[in-house]
DNA sequence: ATAAATAAAGATAAAAAGGTCTTTTATTAT
DNA sequence: ATAATAAAAGACCTTTTTATCTTTATTTAT
């Protein structure tokens, strides 16, 4: 559904969000190690979502990333189109690149309600929604090994 | 969602579904090409999916593949698995490995009833099932160009 | 000013997925 | 029997994705 780098990229906004209530910046180590996630890919990562303006960043002793007010309501739409484009809202299942109503492939309608509640769910979901849950383990960012 | 070969073969089959009604074996390169997919890779896509018990073929002359009466009620949960494994139904959206009710990720519950959907379409269709739309052109199986 | 900390950038490598090409094996029709 | 046909098998190549490593640039604290 999504790629390695979009798992990470939102697995690593929750965190942003949940940690941005308490601390100012977090450093990629701490990110990476909370995420479990390969730090230098996670950085690449972060980079991007930086330079698109999902996060800010900061260089020098105590920099980081962190989300301002107006990022944290940033949503996994958002990201996912950030990371891996917009297929996840128009492209076919089947891989017919002009499947349509006109032209539908044999599961273009069972999957259209599919991919319907997909987007509801990325749409409506903000980065920072979970916060108390992430905040009490209720919620996990990494597996409990 | 599917890999590139998982949608091949599921094309491949609705293909070969709706062919072996009319038609004893289907060449690969008339499959490769109903499909618009490329030849050799089709091949061997279809010899897993032959290896496995999915669908019949033939060598020399007149050979080919087609679909027995047994096989034509394969459904695309059979072949998704066949192909992809079945990361489809168990693996969780954001990565984790241990996501579960008890060490839920952020969108766990979300997906949980995403994912229901996904697998409820799949193990209710057969590659049988739209023989007649196929037939009279009112779905396709590659782009109309 | 200097040293330390930290992200940014870029080069490189490893792995996986997608795709092509050639040779072999089996079958059929003559 | 032989030649033609078609799938099976396997070697190889390309592209994309994932991941690592090293160097550079920036900022801060002293």
């Amino acid at each position: 559904m999504f790629s390695q780098a979009c798992k990470y990229a939102i697995r690593a906004m929750f965190l942003l969000a949940q940690r941005t209530e308490v601390v100012r910046f977090v450093g990629i180590k701490e990110i990476a190690e909370g995420l479990d996630a390969p730090q230098h890919f996670t950085a690449k990562i972060l980079q991007e979502l930086s330079k698109k303006g999902y996060i800010v960043s900061a260089k020098g002793p105590n920099g980081g990333f962190m989300l301002s007010e107006e990022q944290l309501k940033t949503t996994l739409m958002d990201i996912v189109i950030a990371m891996d484009g917009n297929k996840i809202v128009t492209s076919c299942c089947l891989g017919l690149s002009d499947c349509s109503e006109k032209n539908p492939c044999p599961v273009h309608f069972e999957y259209k309600s599919i991919r319907k509640k997909i987007t509801t769910m990325l749409s409506s979901t903000k980065v920072s929604d979970y916060n108390d849950e992430l905040n009490v383990s209720k919620l996990f960012l990494k597996d409990n090994r």
